[in-house]
DNA sequence: GCCAACGTTGGC
DNA sequence: GCCAACGTTGGC
């Protein structure tokens, strides 16, 4: 089983609205990067999913979720009439793809981005490094137990 | 709302 | 293939 980090504005989609969804699972379309799609696909049902909310007051981890279903092409892409349509996209040769997600839970406590800064622990992820702006990513085993610990910790 | 960082586009 | 212009992301 892998670990990855997946960024999602709550404005848009949060992780409430995960734990809402039919059968608190929903598909996680939109992505539009290629690095980002190539994570997807390397995805396996059964991974775990660390939630964080973007472009927010509080950026930061606030969840747990699992993958449910591995890629599949992004529909949205094919539709004029969404906002991540892209006119280039082949319906013969699906460039996008998205995975479903399953809500786990939520954290007792926001892990924010500040925090998460403080540690050479996680120094490596791209989430903590300066201008990145991956929306998936992996999260090496050490780090995501590192993150779960810091659950527990009082602020 | 600002703006740095980065990815993409398209002219050449 | 280069690179300037442009659009987007996302923290602050």
């Amino acid at each position: 089983m892998r670990y990855w980090l997946m960024k999602s504005e709550p404005d848009e989609f949060s992780l409430e609205d995960l734990k809402r969804a039919k059968g608190q699972t929903e598909h996680w379309d939109g992505v539009r990067n290629y690095q980002a799609r190539n994570y997807m696909r390397e995805m396996e049902k059964g991974d775990q999913v660390l939630f964080y909310h973007s472009n927010c007051a509080e950026p930061g981890i606030v969840g747990l979720a699992t993958v449910a279903r591995e890629a599949y092409p992004d529909h949205t892409a094919l539709d004029p009439e969404d906002p991540h349509y892209d006119p280039k996209s082949n319906p013969d040769k699906p460039r996008w793809f998205m995975v479903d997600v399953k809500y786990e839970r939520a954290l007792k406590r926001t892990i924010t981005l500040t925090e998460l800064k403080d540690y050479r622990t996680l120094k490596k992820m791209p989430l903590v490094r300066r201008g990145n702006r991956l929306s998936v990513m992996p999260v090496t085993k050490k780090q995501r137990d590192f993150i779960l610990g810091l659950e527990k910790k009082i602020r």
